[in-house]
DNA sequence: TTGCAAAGCGGACCGACGGTCCGTATCTTT
DNA sequence: AAAGATACGGACCGTCGGTCCGCTTTGCAA
């Protein structure tokens, strides 16, 4: 006898206190990501204690580190990702490359400068590169057929690799963090790099 | 009474057997390193066991882990930092930007190309960001110096950071080891963007 | 050549961390 | 209410970077 329900997701629902234990986690995560200097100061024992919950019932939740760090950072991002994939100009589809671009750039920037911790969190977690993260190959796509429609542009992929890497995490930690560049003037260095790139006034 | 000789380098020679350890350890960590897949699946002990020292040895004779893999790094680096700083054209001073700021980034990708291991294995070490090693800045500043001679150039400083990003080893290594790359193609990518941000209209 | 400190050696040892395991507690369903 | 399923939690494990200290080697000097 088959009890599973009929639509496609096989997910079942969770515990309440699974649930419950779940959002504390998260919450706990991130406000301790936010707090410390660096990620590797934090370790999952902290975590765990902090969302008061046994560090066993932590990696049940999540599975291990890197997952715990991508949840969290998938939970920040989708506003972004929605923007960009359903909402209005500039960000969202069927703006001109010639907006869409720096748009794009301006808003990952942001994204960094607003998530910091987490981001750095992120790409120091993994031990195998940003690269094979699944939402890069998103970001990269993304870019990649926005710039296609710029004249040109020889090979509009690699240049879509070289965009997102100006705005890297540890990159702008280094300006905005370790320099103290003001988070506006980044912005507009970013832009003029940006316009350069797409070809001049 | 002071032996201390008058010269001021406080260096005492190394003794004989301290200098064969050393040399056997960078020659092992080196072999091992460019065998593995990962960097970080090289330990400590296994360099040691290589080498036929005990860990006690390697660590005196570099520190820690960073300290072993950056004198690896420096070692491979150093003739390029020769031809940059004393050589012919176009990589030596003297060049018009126009020319060493692509031949110092196209250097610095065959660098990273041949010696990807060492830099994926270094980038991958210290917990904190490679924009804190002292070599970084050192790039930063020949390339800003670089760019500055360049017209229209809004920011030589933000623009030499975003040309580095766009040779980062693990964007190398992504490009040329994941996806396959060829060589030359990757060089001729790279050659063309930076024209791009060089020459704007 | 012999004596003797200083320098170096090496591997047992340590603390920390990510991750696992399983007896017990809690929830959900009938 | 009872039973089965699910989750809890913290003791436990393997590994790794790094330390410590008793023993050996080296190089200088008499």
């Amino acid at each position: 006898m088959e009890t599973e329900p009929v639509d496609g997701t096989s997910a079942r629902r969770p515990r309440k206190d699974a649930a419950r234990n779940r959002a504390a986690l998260l919450a706990a995560a991130d406000d301790l990501f936010a707090r410390c200097d660096t990620p590797g100061d934090i370790t999952m024992s902290d975590v765990a204690a902090a969302a008061g919950v046994g560090k066993g019932t932590l990696f049940r939740a999540f599975g291990d580190r890197t997952a715990l760090i991508a949840a969290l950072y998938a939970a920040r991002l989708e506003p972004l990702e929605a923007a960009v994939s359903h909402g209005p100009p500039p960000l969202g589809p069927g703006t001109p490359p010639a907006q869409r671009v720096p748009a794009l750039l301006d808003a990952l920037l942001c994204f960094k400068l607003d998530h910091r911790h987490l981001v750095l969190a992120l790409e120091g977690a993994g031990s195998d590169s940003p690269y094979r993260a699944e939402h890069y190959g998103r970001w990269h796509e993304l870019l990649r057929s926005a710039l296609a429609g710029v004249p040109g542009l020889a090979d509009p992929g690699f240049t879509a690799h070289a965009l997102l890497a100006a705005v890297r995490a540890d990159l702008v930690e280094h300006l905005a963090g370790d320099r103290g560049t003001d988070r506006d003037e980044l912005r507009a260095r970013l832009g003029e790099y940006v316009e350069r790139v797409l070809g001049g006034p």
